[in-house]
DNA sequence: TCGCCTGATAGTTGCC
DNA sequence: GGCAACTATCAGGCGA
């Protein structure tokens, strides 16, 4: 029954993948939308792009700084949850 | 007061495609997960991912076969909704 | 002279691009050109490419599976090129 | 025999457009492989792209000064070519 | 003829 | 570190 588990598997598997790239390119037309209607409002969906881009870098930018921030305090021993 | 107005439309816009983003990497994390579990059940993802790619495809083609048929009966006014 | 030959290095690089470029400007022009004449022999240009799509899209296909069928008898050993 | 001629035409159209997308692509493929020994050599593609596009851009340039150049010659009867 | 929209192309990121 | 998949941008074609 070896071959009927695997392709039971592989269907699960198959199956599983193509729902979530169904969601996925729902998730992103709904994003095209939102750009649609940004543009019918008059802002241009390239500035906004730059927008949405830098925000994210800065996300990450800070996010490494609270990850560096957390290295030195964790070396220092100054964490909370260290040591108990 | 057009000028807040304005501010606030950008910045529902801008969180909002930040929301669907967040939820598109989800998914994005969610696909790449069900890959690494196919993995170690022993299938190989390049395999799984041709054939997620030929049924896409499949289904691309009888997509076009019917657009195809579509323009036809429409270029010949054969079309049901004519002439009403 | 390693800074004059990198530079002549350099310049015949861009200039094949160019040259290939214009040469892919070119065929982008007689290809528009068939589908004007196609226009002014009465077919719909837009049926027409609908046509080639379709025709790609099963030559892509028709490729895909013999992609995959190669990728399983690899993956199960059986290629005949194995084991020399 | 008109369904018969069309066919034909239509068949010869199809095949031209195929033969030249065909062509197309072989030299988009030759494009890319110039910028894989760019690479190999050391060039960065990227950089390489821009100068294309530099190029391009002067040459359209100088091209749109000949022809203002062209349309003030003519404005006012200097062109060698009038009046003959 | 202009604006939109789809398809082609260039750039980026993640995997091997 | 190179390569391939994916994403974002751009240009050409179509319809109003």
């Amino acid at each position: 029954m070896t071959q009927g588990i695997a392709a039971e598997q592989l269907h699960s598997i198959v199956t599983r993948i193509e729902t979530l790239e169904e969601r996925k390119a729902d998730i992103v037309g709904d994003i095209r939308d939102v750009y649609t209607e940004a543009k019918l409002n008059g802002f241009d969906p390239k500035i906004i792009r730059q927008i949405v881009r830098l925000r994210k870098l800065d996300r990450a930018e800070r996010e490494e700084q609270e990850a560096l921030l957390d290295l030195y305090t964790h070396a220092l021993g100054m964490t909370a949850d260290a040591d108990l």
